[in-house]
DNA sequence: TATTGTTATACTCTATAACTATA
DNA sequence: TATAGTTATAGAGTATAACAATA
């Protein structure tokens, strides 16, 4: 589009600069997700915390989940247990099936949710709070290209 | 949105907005991070390849390390006693120090960095791939800034 | 007595294999 | 016979506690 201010697309970025750059941000990404985990961390372990994001989506079976999460589903049948006995996630039998169950969210789930990820979301917002309004655009922009590429 | 070249400054980014901003761009950030290890890893365990990395910086003792990664001294023993029977971290006698013991970086050690970062480089370089010009400048300029907020 | 590092033991999360119940 | 899920057992990685060697 412009040229003369924004500096975008006037220039010819290159393999190596794309090399570079794909560095640059994969680490600057992966100290974020690190810092995130680290420092804004609560009670929910990173597997759990995941788990219980896929049955906010919606409900699903066991092996559903352990798809999601790619692991097994033995492993998957341990966390959600793990889940269920502290009250956010509930076990239904599926009427349709006798043999599998349906995995859904409770509200103290949903609530649990709100709560951690309020906490990695201020963590967050009190490392941006320190740049300018320039700043807060250009990652804005970045962060849905990112998206974008992540969809994919 | 920019009336000028840069379209950057003009603009007051409120609080709410920077709260979306935090949420967005940590979930984006934490979707490239788990893609780059999911993806993008070979036979190195994060752990393993985070302490390698530290050891790559500089050599460091056991407790340095440790403190590094915030983990305790014991587990960084069993991980780095992992590395040593690999060959890519050596033990050292500090000459100073009977107690204490320098751990440094193999050749062999260096190498399995570099293969370990080419491919997680490639994995990304693979995504930004599809990107245009514009979009490289946008998240470089991204990288830049997440690079000054995170060496805080 | 304090510090550095290792070993002992245990808990969690992962896996595969064996098992039960249902389709 | 095949599928959904649980339980048995084992292998990592984490922890704390106890220990050895040195300062």
């Amino acid at each position: 589009m412009s040229e003369e201010g924004s500096g975008a697309t006037g220039e010819q970025i290159d393999q190596a600069e794309v090399t570079r750059l794909a560095h640059d941000l994969r680490l600057a990404c992966m100290r974020v997700s690190r810092r995130v985990r680290f420092e804004a961390s609560s009670d929910l372990a990173p597997h759990q915390f995941s788990a219980l994001g896929r049955l906010e989506q919606r409900a699903r079976t066991l092996t559903e989940l352990a798809e999601c999460e790619r692991i097994s589903v033995p492993s998957m049948s341990r966390t959600v247990a793990a889940l269920v006995d502290r009250g956010v996630v509930a076990r239904a039998a599926d009427p349709s099936d006798g043999r599998a169950v349906v995995l859904s969210i409770t509200a103290d789930g949903v609530r649990l949710l709100e709560v951690e990820r309020a906490q990695r979301d201020a963590w967050m917002a009190r490392q941006l709070e320190e740049l300018d309004a320039a700043d807060h655009t250009v990652l804005a922009r970045a962060t849905q290209i990112l998206e974008r590429v992540m969809a994919q």
